[in-house]
DNA sequence: AAATAGCACTCAACATCAGGGAGTGCTAGT
DNA sequence: ACTAGCACTCCCTGATGTTGAGTGCTATTT
């Protein structure tokens, strides 16, 4: 499959994908050419770009119009061809200073993240929270709210609070409600959320439970407060992706938006990119959205100070900035990395 | 300037801005006589066009093209041609099923109304929260995090959770931090958030707190905890408003997603519409985001148990449903409203 | 054999033009 | 006071022609 590629095809393959990516406009023969002073005619030129069509690495939208990159020749380009920029120090500057302005706990850090991602790669940032079950937990607290109602507070290790409202039949006492907190916290102690979790419905069933009221009512309303749902995922700058030409055609910019209707959905796709660590591109189909077509992904993985790790990156058009992309997202998931381990 | 008009003339008009509803397209004077069966000639009607034009009722947007009702004309069908749908039982139905099944807390089943108003309307459903400053305060707690962290915990009347991660020099003893929180609830027994505050920053300078270190800080840290920005809104169904014709444009487009991407910026627009009760609508350029044209805006306060407001509404083109929109809208409003009081 | 120059060919994009039709305004007749 | 009739306007559609960027092939040069 790979064939072997002269090196006159592998420069003249990265000059096609470099003007296509500026210009978003079919590239011929003689804009090659021409902007990228090689010492070639047009003709010779015209030869190799038909090889590289049958390779499956360009295709033309019509006999008579320059040539595409395909998805393959992205993958190349990224593989081998790209000379990655260098993220310059005004840009380190405003992810600091962004990151340390946000400073509202965890998740005002990683929504402003995703902002600046947005504004200095000018597609849409991403950031996937990391996921609350698998942190540590640290303390459960109970506030009595109304006569039959209590608030669960619900701190894990990194700083994130879940908060939950419960009803129930009996009435507590404020010491009732410290004893079920006192007995908790021990319960669960160094166990992460999701076993956690376990060890309560464990708990449960225990036979001393059948008989403390007040304790099983505790458990239950525990239960309720550690299975939440609330996997957090900020998406930004989606007015940013209007400006790109190929969304010009109003049917695309509608499968894009609607993809991203339903964070519920989005979050599933994106935990396959949480597997590998570094930075992973998804071109086109490869990418987990592969629905809405055209998509390119990039991303990398963060952790925090609990060793939870979260998921951050851009989306954007298959013919995107990978250059300077590639660069931003990785510096921006080490720093983020680092300024989480700092609390 | 609001000049008599005629019954054959409301009746005309009417036709033709329901029509343009329905369609989206200019409606001349052989539809309105055709779908609405009156008993009057093409000629007749247009004469009675001509006239509506003249009063800036209506414009075309070319000679032989029909004509387009304008802002004018659609406030005067919302005054007074309207005939103002029943919100049926389903939807009734609907809007209560998706409230309880959200339950997690205020800002859930906010959340979850912004998403049944978009669904319902077919236009973009906002919600913004009560301000959390104007409720009232009900509890502190203080938690530590790390040997340097404290995580404040704040909880007003209305169930709403604020946290804030505090740093401080001094290490606290999870005594002193019960202390601290004693105190503190004494201290803002009963006030609202904002007085709170200002309660907060006049103890800071009484003069026996310049000798205790522990409540100075504790003051600062609570200081901290209720200055929090934290306004919430949200917007609902985006993606939805691209099915109107309307926005086919992509100028247009690009116009109303730039004006969501700054939620704060949307807030302090909304924020005009709090002032009266009842379902207040804004047609293009009365609406607070005129900004971006052909937008109008239906919405309606609604009330926590604490007494709080917030607004909830739909966003759409100027040519919309007002008369399914305007009762969901106002039932919503009411429903939420008892919903919460139940709390 | 590799690179180039030359040339015929293709095809989207743009402009031009005519016919059709929806709609209008006006006038004269009921 | 309404309606019928009619000339007129102007968008829309489709047909037609032209232009130009770009291609593939072939003959020629190096």
């Amino acid at each position: 499959m790979d064939v072997e590629l002269s090196t006159r095809s592998r420069q003249i393959l990265e000059a096609i994908v470099e003007d296509y990516i500026a210009t978003a406009e079919p590239v011929g023969s003689g804009s090659v050419a021409r902007r990228h002073a090689l010492p070639l005619s047009t003709a010779t030129i015209r030869n190799v770009m038909a090889n590289l069509e049958e390779m499956g690495l360009l295709t033309s939208p019509h006999t008579s119009a320059g040539r595409v990159p395909t998805e393959k020749a992205y993958r190349l380009y990224v593989d081998s061809l790209v000379a990655l920029r260098q993220v310059s120090r005004d840009e380190k500057k405003l992810i600091i200073r962004r990151c340390r302005e946000a400073g509202a706990g965890l998740l005002g850090i990683l929504k402003e993240t995703s902002r600046t991602l947005s504004s200095l790669s000018n597609y849409m940032g991403i950031v996937v929270a990391p996921s609350f079950t698998s942190d540590v937990f640290r303390h459960i607290e109970f506030i009595r709210i109304g006569s039959h109602k209590v608030l669960a507070i619900l701190v894990s290790s990194n700083g994130t609070v879940q908060n939950r409202l419960v009803e129930s039949d009996t009435e507590f006492s404020q010491s009732d409600l410290i004893t079920m907190g006192n007995y908790l916290n021990e319960l669960m102690q160094g166990l992460t959320i999701s076993q956690a979790r376990k060890r309560i419905l464990e708990e449960m069933h225990t036979e001393k439970m059948q008989y403390d009221n007040l304790m099983l009512l505790a458990l239950r309303m525990t239960e309720q407060a550690v299975s939440g749902e609330g996997d957090e995922i900020f998406v930004e700058g989606q007015a940013r992706i209007l400006d790109q030409p190929e969304f010009n055609d109003v049917g695309r910019m509608k499968d894009v938006f609607r993809a991203f209707e339903q964070k519920g959905q989005l979050l599933k796709l994106l935990e396959r990119c949480m597997s590998a660590d570094g930075v992973q591109i998804y071109i086109g189909s490869e990418s987990p959205l592969s629905q809405s077509a055209g998509v390119s992904l990039i991303t990398s993985r963060f952790v925090t100070s609990s060793n939870t790790v979260g998921l951050l990156g851009v989306i954007g058009p298959t013919r995107m900035g990978y250059s300077s992309v590639i660069p931003i997202v990785d510096y921006t998931a080490r720093l983020v990395s680092r300024m989480l381990a700092e609390t």
